[in-house]
DNA sequence: AAAAGTTGTGAAAACGATTTCACAAAGAGC
DNA sequence: GCTCTTTGTGAAATCGTTTTCACAACTTTT
């Protein structure tokens, strides 16, 4: 019976199966210069035993831990545990296990996240955009640890980056925009301190529409948080003040979710009055009335991608080091010609 | 200059700080025992190397991880994703860092990750809800690692449990809508294989109903996966088979708003004709027209307070054994009296 | 002033695996 | 039949901490 009282180790597994220990290890971990039947016996051993490794000797002797670490911002919001729930489930088809910490877009916090990740032996880390302190980079670089940007594809010195350019991106939305015929905008973005995703997008936005002709002062932008409320808030201050913009680009869905919301409660029509993009594709997209023109972020691949980048053998590596996802625009009814 | 090829050691801080190693250990671990001015000196000599201790040796050393690992079927659902974020949050105030792992509602694939989580030396491990092959149960105490049940409240031999009675919230719901006249109900639950929760909201739904007269025969249950093309779907059947419901509950606001597009894009009224209630109270919840009437789901609190158990002593954690968290009916706009 | 605690410290063992090295036995090449 | 690999195995060292034990130097009690 294996009820054992102090689990069992494998010199226990060597003992029954009438073995050396280092024979055990060999076993366990595929050598393949063992003979078969004391493979077998190894195996059976194990099993009535119930063995399971311990991991921190073995990780400890090995200087192998098969531990990631993420540092995102949150898991509230889809789009970031949506990458993550991807990026986990690649890595863990190879037993590599993830461990997760959130930041709350606190880039200090994210320094001590990084810290504790390091004590715990995480063989790579991955992060959310480029904006982080240089003491955590240099942390990471001198443990030789190495990490991956996330929704950003800014190329950089060292670490990989999987993600999209977010000024591209702003300026997609700002170029289908012009192309439907708008010429007064508004513009409710995400806080952009500290996030270069956020102020990405404004700048994009901001200077396509700038390049078409459009005074920068005239376009209002606002920045709230991503929650529906502060949607709401940022559009009703958005058409009181000063003139009325007739296409407003959101930085989030979610902000775009309450940007439609304040609109219906205060009788603007959408997209009759007032055109609103998006951006992530949310599920929420499909749920808003009007359903929501939104920009698609790849979540998912980016994800699995960057688990790809982190499975792969240092020579593979070099060819995944950057890697830019396309976004795509998805036109549904929150948008038209401007005075249709 | 830190600019150390190889990371410092503990014996390196020993020899800078000139003194023994178990000396610098007894720093770094806060024991009190420890001259000032020895103290100072070390405390120097770690930061002067960027001094980070080796998390697998001191685990093996100690058997203390301070590491914690969570199964939960997916982060693609906000339910989850939120339950974890606010866990997360709370155990990295203590240092505890979170493994997590999904296993797509498969609980083979959910022993083979406990597996994994044992091997590494978690020393306590979140689940969701209570079904689970025994074999998981029992490695996780054979290896005398402590669990804990999230989002059911059942009692059981051992093992925590922080959550809430879906039976008991499948009768709310039964009862709310019989409160408001509805005698023709149909259900659309998620899928109740292997999963407790599903299964314990539509049993205590149609026992609520029974109790007050309802054929059981009479009310059409089908099942979904948590998607919204699955609500609507389903929705389609309900309305389709059979006599039409005045009255359905969903098994997630997912559903529910998949439910409500259905409606929407079959001409059918809501609450007019059929009134509608959800599950979970998600941000959605708010974005569908009508927007939702739905059961709280109290997922922050439930991560926060498997935290709690989990980072309690012993001896505390007598009383926190069990919990069961209130669930709330929020009424909007998705239901009305039959035959408004 | 002797006995009985405190404090502060270091030497060495221990945690449970993997890895290196050495070596025997068996097969291959001449 | 004799060297040269190849194959299979075990003994012992090792990874980087923490912990135990011993002990010296002071205090406090009696």
């Amino acid at each position: 019976m294996d009820i054992e009282d102090g689990s069992a180790k494998l010199i226990d597994v060597a003992r029954l199966a009438n073995c050396s220990p280092a024979t055990v290890s060999r076993v366990l971990n595929g050598n393949p210069n063992v003979n078969e039947i004391v493979r077998d016996r190894v195996v059976r051993a194990a099993r009535e035993l119930g063995y399971v490794p311990n991991g921190s000797a073995r990780a400890l002797r090995s200087t192998r831990t098969r531990l990631v670490g993420a540092i995102i911002p949150t898991l509230d919001h889809a789009i970031y545990a949506t990458m993550v729930d991807a990026l986990q489930a690649r890595l863990s088809e190879k037993d590599v296990s993830l461990i997760i910490n959130t930041s709350g877009y606190d880039i200090d916090l994210e320094y001590e996240q990084a810290r504790l990740l390091v004590e715990r032996g995480v063989e790579s880390v991955v992060l959310v955009g480029s904006t982080h302190l240089p003491a955590t980079l240099a942390m990471l670089e001198q443990k030789r640890i190495d990490y991956v940007y996330t929704y950003t594809s800014k190329a950089m010195e060292s670490g990989a980056a999987v993600g999209f350019d977010n000024e591209k991106a702003g300026r997609t939305a700002a170029r289908y925009l012009l192309d439907l015929g708008h010429a007064q905008f508004g513009m409710i973005a995400g806080i952009t301190q500290d996030n270069d995703r956020a102020a990405g997008r404004r700048d994009g936005f901001l200077n396509e529409l700038e390049r078409s002709g459009i005074d920068r002062a005239t376009v209002t932008v606002v920045e709230g948080a991503y929650r529906l409320d502060d949607g709401r808030r940022c559009m009703q201050r958005l058409m009181e003040e000063g003139t009325r913009p007739t296409a407003v680009f959101c930085g989030s869905d979610i902000l775009a979710a309450g940007a439609i919301k304040y609109c219906h409660a205060a009788g603007i029509a959408v997209p009759g009055e007032v055109s609103i993009v998006g951006f992530d594709n949310l599920e929420i997209a499909e749920l808003t009335s009007p359903e929501l023109t939104t920009l698609e972020v790849p979540a998912r691949d980016m994800g699995r991608i960057a688990a790809d980048y982190i499975l792969a053998s240092p020579s593979q590596r070099l060819h995944l080091r950057q890697r830019e996802l396309a976004i795509r625009l998805i036109v549904r009814e929150s948008t038209a010609p401007v005075g249709r």
